[in-house]
DNA sequence: AACATTTATTTTAGGCTTAAAATATTTAAG
DNA sequence: CTTAAATATTTTAAGCCTAAAATAAATGTT
């Protein structure tokens, strides 16, 4: 089975094309999830997240760095997810530009509900590949995103 | 190596994170390249391939069928296209509701420089992995999109 | 101390996205 | 033919997202 560079494009493209509509796929199945289920959105999952594994709060521009969105990306899904109290944001010692957003005991209690339903839903939506196939999806990936050569 | 319902479930998430960031990576990179090389946008990108790939144009909800996106969605990146001379709307014989959007000869043109320069970004993005492994991404992520059990 | 530079965040303008409501046209039923 | 139901599209309201400009505070230089 020989392979030619013009046919090795393709082959990639259409690689790359799939990995696109699972991730749509994936994402679309939870975020109406999310939403019918908990009336919240995938971004303020994720914002939770990180925050709910850092313990002491992060800056905003900690959050834009781990969630890698733009800046005034994240102060809209902060000042929502204050809104409904699930984040507060606490002053730091010293430095009046920036501050720490935290989850309120209420938003650390409602993520680790959110986080065990994910988990499910995720295990369910995946449950046609076996946990071989599933780390070597895992293995393969990560050689196009630790592609150094980018960015 | 035995493993445990728990375990799996967590391989599983694991894998869906992976997927998420790598279709997150390369989409960034693509979208970068579109609006820095031709003031474009991945959206219109996709609209002119649907477009392109069809010879005779679609309708609206054709359109939102192939791309699986809302209707209302369609509507706004059609204008867009539209106003800078890519598409063109054109009546359908016997039904004043729809229309047919098609390329212009502009946007023919112009998507079949976009299609070369594509397949070039993500032969280069896509480098990294072998021709095989491609193929094996391919294959295994095909099976969770065909999860018959969704939607 | 005064000024310039850097750092942290928000604001702005424009585009993408959806679900739900509204509009227009066609088709079906009586 | 008239009314009702279905189909095709747009509009609306709200949220997400970015790059670039603006604001504010901290740091460095003279």
């Amino acid at each position: 089975m020989q392979s030619n560079p013009p046919d090795d494009a393709k082959t990639r493209v259409r690689a790359w094309l799939k990995i696109l509509k699972t991730s749509n796929f994936i994402e679309k199945n939870v975020r109406e999830r999310l939403r019918i289920d908990h009336q919240t959105t995938l971004p303020r999952f994720d914002v939770m997240s990180a925050l709910y594994r850092s313990k002491d709060g992060l800056k905003m521009s900690e959050l834009s760095g781990v969630l890698k969105v733009s800046n005034g990306n994240i102060t809209g899904i902060i000042d929502r997810l204050v809104q409904d109290g699930h984040v507060k944001r606490t002053a730091i010692q010293g430095d009046r530009r920036a501050y720490l957003a935290l989850l309120t005991k209420k938003g650390s209690k409602q993520f680790q509900e959110y986080a065990l339903e994910h988990e499910a839903w995720i295990n369910e939506i995946l449950s046609d590949i076996t946990i071989e196939e599933a780390n070597t999806i895992t293995k393969l990936l990560t050689s196009i995103t630790d592609n150094g050569d980018l960015k």
